[in-house]
DNA sequence: CGGTGGGTTGAACGGCGTCAAACCTAGTGG
DNA sequence: CCACTAGGTTTGACGCCGTTCAACCCACCG
């Protein structure tokens, strides 16, 4: 229990797409639908946002987070499977996860190449497209998903008047920075079983941050993405964890994690 | 012939300081030292850096390029083995390489932590200490070296007023992330073989960008720092650059590389 | 009830790490 | 000038961890 909201029954727009391999086109709604107007209000502006503590207006004060409020207006529903954005695809907007959980693959997301990442609520995603004029990566959802749709140029430029957000931009970029180099020591040098414990130590850890229970979740991807992520195959992910179960250091029965140990699993991994 | 103009007697200040395994204290110069007058002017802005094309002043008219002097105006030297910054510093400026070479490490850099990234002329360092205030890494320089030092605080509050700046620091750090997202992807499922050719690839490319021969050039790193980059033993970079020289595909003699087919180079990278 | 995607487990192979020894080069001091 | 030293590099032998290939199980759904 106390898991994510978004659990399963969050949005069932009418029927099952499950197993659906058309996984890839594009979404057509910027803004909801009629049908989902009791899902969540149309304006749930950043200054209503219980996220916009951890997510982009971090440390921006009330007057200007009004400014900020006419940033994230529009919002968009990403389906489970769907990809919020492809590599290639000409960068005009970074998105915030609002609720649901995205990974991030390099390629045309065709299911082959390295995960670089997962996000969920409160964390911003694209930023990776400011380079080129191009997004570098593809943007899956992994369940059905919300985000908020940033227009880049008018952040850019709010950034310019209000400094504080100018910041947060930057710690934000800074950060995910800060993330990659953890992630590169990771696959570097670690073992299997260092990979996986400093994985689940790290979702336990951004879980808890925002109000769920710290030693028991779900995963939202498989153990083939996860290996993906690490730099692994499925098969050791899998033996992997049975190991530590056998260890009693966690608990696993299909994508539910409980943590038995917590101090045994941050004693496995590295830093 | 033709390598970077750095490559030996670049700075000899007083005395060779090899060996020195006291690599660790911090610099005292924040400007050059009156001894040093002779090797380059003590003002040499963006305005008239040769590198204002590929460093942070990218997409600058000339107009504002004039403000942005006023940012770089210290400058430091920076010698073999010296710690341009060291983790847990607490973070005020970054910097761009003007000349000479580094490394970025994490940890305190005693030497055992994955090596995030070689920096060369025109690149920017420390970005990474923007989300928590202090540095996440450490940078050495791995020959004699020279940085401009740009006030965090200063360059923020000018990238208000100069949206091309804003644009090219957003561009930057961008490209950070873009680059050790492929990096990861290379960790993640690469050979020993695709790591260490793209590796060759990549800074074949930097060296050219900066007019430099692309098929010759002289590492500045050893063989364990290549391993601690790409997550290989130094034993195992060493052997795959005999296998590549026996391959007909690069000439290996010490620090020297000579890259005979460039094309087989670049077919082994996989992306 | 069968189909399908995801997960677990076993067995054999192989690439890379580990350990060890020798060499090469440059700097140091006699 | 040469011997000495130390760091860096090369090469070999061996073993382990993770991959590969394959079989089987489980949960969910049509």
């Amino acid at each position: 229990m106390s898991n994510p909201p978004t659990d399963r029954r969050m949005t069932q727009p009418d029927r099952r797409r499950r197993g659906r391999r058309a996984s890839d086109q594009r979404i057509a709604t910027s803004k909801f639908p009629p049908a989902s107007r009791n899902f969540s209000q149309l304006k749930a502006a950043c200054s209503q946002c219980t996220l916009h503590e951890i997510c982009l207006p971090a440390g921006v004060d009330m007057l200007d987070l009004a400014r900020i409020d006419q940033l994230t207006q529009k919002r968009m529903r990403v389906l489970r499977h769907q990809a919020l954005y492809k590599a290639g695809d000409p960068f005009h907007s970074v998105y915030a996860v609002r609720a649901g959980f995205f990974k991030t693959e390099g390629g045309t997301g065709d299911g082959r190449d390295q995960i670089t990442g997962f996000q969920m609520a409160g964390e911003l995603i694209g930023l990776d497209g400011i380079s080129s004029g191009r997004h570098a990566c593809s943007a899956v959802a992994l369940e059905d998903s919300e985000v908020c749709i940033i227009p880049f140029n008018e952040m850019e430029a709010l950034a310019r008047a209000v400094p504080a957000l100018q910041r947060s931009l930057h710690r934000l970029m800074s950060r995910e920075m800060v993330q990659d180099h953890k992630l590169l020591a990771l696959l570097g040098s670690g073992t299997a079983e260092e990979r996986i414990t400093a994985f689940l130590v790290d979702l336990s850890r951004r879980l808890s941050q925002r109000g769920y229970a710290a030693s028991e979740f779900v995963l939202r991807m498989t153990r083939e993405e996860i290996g993906r992520h690490l730099g692994l195959t499925l098969e050791t992910v899998s033996r992997t964890l049975s190991r530590l179960q056998r260890q009693g250091t966690i608990r696993v029965q299909q994508r539910l994690v409980r943590i038995i140990d917590p101090k045994a699993l941050s004693d496995k991994v590295p830093a």
